[in-house]
DNA sequence: CGGAATGTTGAACCGTTTCAAACGGAGTGG
DNA sequence: CCACTCCGTTTGAAACGGTTCAACATTCCG
């Protein structure tokens, strides 16, 4: 089901596929960019240094989470990244970054200097294509995440994260997985549905009341997907990944 | 100060080069694209009609807003449009639209067909850069605002999109006006920054109260300008404006 | 083993919502 | 010109969802 390949810029081409048809020329091409690898492990921040400034960051494995943080030191988490995601297209097209990227597990992250990217694109505008094609998916994404926070209740706020991750930290495209390892805290939860870490303590104690999910540690097992689902008010269309499975939901 | 002509795509020209630079000979042929013209009155869909199916509508004047709607009837408002926005590039790339615009001004729209503007693109591939370039900006406006909901109190969210309307309602690059016409009702604004019309209304108050603002009818005067921006934690860099004016905040 | 980070629980508190009623202005028809 | 209606705004009082603070339990990790 996952394209076999330890290629690390075969993450980027699984991911783009998900949301756009590429081409085995453009394919071939991407796989054929120089790169340069590096480790980070939990919480730190995903970032190229020094000498790396002109280039772009792919996540190739681990899962990661954007943030901005207020002055009084409130902190919201925008998104969660997962493998094949380029970190900062923005800074390459804007010259200017706002807000961060961490660590939420060990990742393995891939430089691609701008210069490069910017010679493949002239020689294949369709990547252009897919670049803009994956930021409209991430805006999407966030637009989901927006109603999220205004107008669901903490309960659906809770429920939503959970089936956005069930259909993500697989990132193949496939339907939802029933159980996972949650790779966020309680508070990184808060921090990320405009919530305390108290309160969603206490929201997931009363899913697992419930019986939408179990919870061993970290661990979620999602029990009723239907009812998840409608509780949290959520439709997988906003994710725009072409269906391979065979999911309602 | 703003680019002086009536044809409509002008406004496409002029937004795009809010953020990027746009050569002549791209500008030149962004306005020999055909175009269809309509308009719509306040509270309407801004859509484009039957036949105008595989089209991309393009605001021209007025003032729009995106917005989702959850299953129990609450509404999220999550962007709102300018002259010269794209409205569903979303749909040319993914062919498939999550949410919805409406007008909240009388609002002049173009339709451009996704072929004439595919041709486009084929030819000059720097257009698409710029609507990548476009995507990002409204990225990170909208990551921005999802800031504002899920960690700003009441105060600092009013005080917040004030002061986005004041850099974005003449949309010109211009340094942000001091006083404007609101164009929403407060249930609208509510909607926006995820509480109630009733605290909408009692927030507003109080800005007025400290004299950050003052208010008669829908028409809104910045009176301190350095205060309501600190309040509202207001960092304009996320806008990704090039500044033109001496605008210091 | 010890210490730090994360998770859990209770009780008091507060910002925001809810509900309900009244007010104001704009537009319409008599 | 008045009466009427509609829509948005304003105000008050009560209720609620979520926060805060503080203490304790647990897990993780060196």
């Amino acid at each position: 089901m996952n394209t076999a390949s330890d290629h690390p810029l075969m993450s980027l081409v699984d991911r783009l596929s998900l949301h756009s048809a590429i081409s085995p020329d453009d394919c071939a091409s991407l796989l054929k960019l120089p790169f340069r690898s590096q480790q980070f492990e939990s919480g730190n921040a995903l970032a190229a240094q020094g000498e790396l400034r002109d280039h772009c960051s792919l996540l190739v494995s681990g899962i990661g989470y954007r943030y901005k943080t207020l002055s009084g030191g409130l902190r919201q988490i925008v998104g969660v990244c997962v493998p094949g995601e380029i970190l900062d297209l923005k800074q390459m097209y804007l010259h200017q970054l706002d807000g961060s990227v961490r660590a939420l597990t060990q990742c393995q992250m891939v430089s691609i200097s701008h210069l490069d990217l910017r010679q493949l694109i002239a020689k294949r505008p369709n990547i252009e294509k897919l670049f803009l094609t994956e930021a409209l998916v991430e805006l999407s994404r966030s637009r989901e995440w927006l109603v999220t926070v205004g107008r669901r209740n903490a309960r659906a706020r809770v429920a939503h994260l959970l089936c956005e991750l069930a259909f993500r930290l697989d990132g193949n495209g496939s339907p939802p997985i029933q159980s996972y390892l949650l790779p966020m805290t309680q508070e990184q939860l808060g921090d990320a549905l405009g919530l305390t870490s108290v309160h969603v303590n206490r929201t997931l104690k009363s899913l697992v009341a419930d019986g939408s999910i179990a919870r061993g540690g970290r661990w979620i097992t999602i029990l009723d997907w239907a009812n998840l689902a409608s509780l949290a008010g959520f439709d997988s269309r906003y994710l725009h990944v072409k269906q391979v499975g065979t999911c309602a939901v």
